[in-house]
RNA sequence: GGAGGGGUGGCAGAGUGGUCGAAUGCGGCGGUCUUGAAAACCGUUAGGGCGCAAGCCCUCGGGGGUUCGAAUCCCUCCCCCUCCGCCA
């Protein structure tokens, strides 16, 4: 949610910022603005009556009070009109409050000056990459080969289970699906100083309003039910990631100054319906309804909010150096940005099969726009104020993706895989394969 | 799922229709005293909104209602606790 103070002060520079995103969203601003007009003044006017009464009625229980009930009946009635006039006037105010709300909601926040502006991915700027790619003496094949010819993920059951998207790992791929999961949370928490969190899979649409997933992408979300009672679908969703739940650990809380920088990791199964993406991309792991995902989310002072940024990017980098993984590091552009980032950059993994690179990090600095969505506040040691913490997001990094860089990066002409050296205590082997 | 009890400030805990945004205690912060600390004493200490400001309004789990007036009465939803049933 944006500060409606700025869009007062600065409704130019508002409008700017909001065209070099997506764009569209800038034409709602002048409504805006007619709203929050008619919603202050509603404010002042049914404030002043009701502080008429407020007096009014103290008045009256001195009447009471005195015996002189006559008099106070008069009273009375003259005070039961003026609550009708602040009813009806409320009644306005509660509308008025409402549409504004909604279009409050519906913004998105506001790019950060560090941003390139572009349209859409061909702005983003590769800002760094690191590693060499691995020169093959024969042809690499696309991970769903390897993972057919090592019986690591079964496609077919998979499908026959839930449906197209749905991965079943098996044997030795379930086991480097749950050796990968634990290597990076102790990476993070162990080397990176980040608490281990391990929240709900399902969270109420209050936290997906607080992360700025609703009201916009509602849609993409998977809506729970309890059991036949249609009156529970909607009360929880599965997530679309932990940033989800952790974000919102300490919503509609004041934490102490001292109590910053807080630093979570989390992992958890991320749940997408990706309604309206069938057949982009659908075959095989790289885009799918459920993948695992190690998630970082830090609650920081705004003053830090940047270099907290630029240190959870190398946090989550440093996954894939470990790995030895080919990545490159890409600062989005305003258009290609997500709805509540002011800055993201994301890591995209070097995987030779696919002949591409695959995001498996997005990390972003939101600033304030999801703290206040979640009430989210800390006092200031300073003046006492209370004031809205920056939060930032990262994958640290998504799973399905990572694993598909796994297998293409470390095959062999004879189709094992030779498991990266830090990862071989979490699995118990140095290769996979016959 | 059934029965009962309960949600008040950072915490504990009064308040059952009027001058109550709320006693008191603890904790926190500031001060006096002290070489320093403790103790004692004094003061201070919820959140949100509107307003240039003075100030005003709202909030006692959420929402709705009764009333001139609601923390207090009524309805409803949510949450917590105890017991029973079921269950990983």
């Amino acid at each position: 949610m944006l500060d409606v103070r700025v869009v007062r002060e600065r409704p130019d520079w508002v409008r700017e910022r909001l065209a070099s995103r997506h764009g569209g969203d800038e034409r709602f601003i002048d409504d805006l603005l007619e709203l929050d007009r008619r919603r202050r003044a509603l404010i002042a006017e049914s404030e002043g009556l009701q502080a008429e009464r407020k007096r009014a009625s103290k008045e009256i229980g001195a009447l009471m009070g005195q015996k002189r009930f006559e008099e106070a009946e008069t009273r009375k009635q003259a005070v039961r009109e003026l609550g009708d006039r602040i009813e009806s006037m409320q009644r306005e105010l509660k509308e008025v409050e409402a549409r504004f709300e909604e279009l409050m909601s519906r913004l998105p926040n506001l790019p950060h000056e560090s941003v390139p502006v572009g349209a859409d991915a061909d702005g983003n700027v590769v800002v760094r990459e690191w590693g060499e790619r691995r020169q093959f003496d024969f042809e690499p094949r696309p991970h769903t080969e390897l993972c057919e010819r090592l019986g690591l993920v079964d496609f077919a059951r998979g499908a026959k289970l839930a449906g197209s998207g749905f991965l079943l790992y098996t044997g030795w791929g379930a086991r480097l699906e749950r050796a990968l999961i634990q290597f990076l949370l102790d990476l993070h928490v162990r080397e990176h100083g980040y608490t281990e969190v391990s929240p709900p899979f399902v969270v109420g649409r209050h936290c997906m309003f607080g992360v700025g997933q609703f009201p916009k992408f509602e849609d993409q979300a998977y809506a729970v039910q309890e059991g036949l009672d249609a009156e529970t679908l909607g009360r929880l969703y599965l997530i679309p990631t932990a940033e989800a739940p952790v974000a919102n650990i300490h919503r509609e809380e004041i934490l102490a100054e001292a109590d910053l920088p807080i630093r979570y990791v989390a992992y958890s199964p991320c749940f997408r319906a990706e309604a309206g993406a069938a057949g982009v991309g659908t075959r095989g792991m790289i885009r799918v309804h459920q993948f695992d995902k190690v998630e970082l989310i830090k609650v920081v002072h705004p003053d830090h909010g940047y270099e907290e940024l630029e240190s959870m990017v190398a946090d989550a980098e440093r996954v894939l150096q470990r790995l030895g993984l080919p990545y490159r590091t890409v600062l989005l552009c305003t258009g290609d940005m997500g709805f509540a980032a002011a800055k993201t950059y994301d890591i995209e993994v070097w995987a030779p099969g696919q002949g591409q690179f695959l995001e498996v990090s997005s990390c972003s600095n939101c600033e304030d726009f999801q703290a206040r969505r979640m009430a989210l506040r800390f006092k200031s040691a300073v003046d006492g104020k209370n004031r809205f913490p920056h939060v930032l997001n990262g994958s640290g990094t998504a799973l399905a993706r990572l694993y598909v860089a796994l297998l293409e990066n470390c095959q062999q002409a004879d189709g094992r895989i030779v498991i990266p050296e830090p990862l071989r205590p979490y699995l118990g082997a140095e290769v996979i394969g016959p």
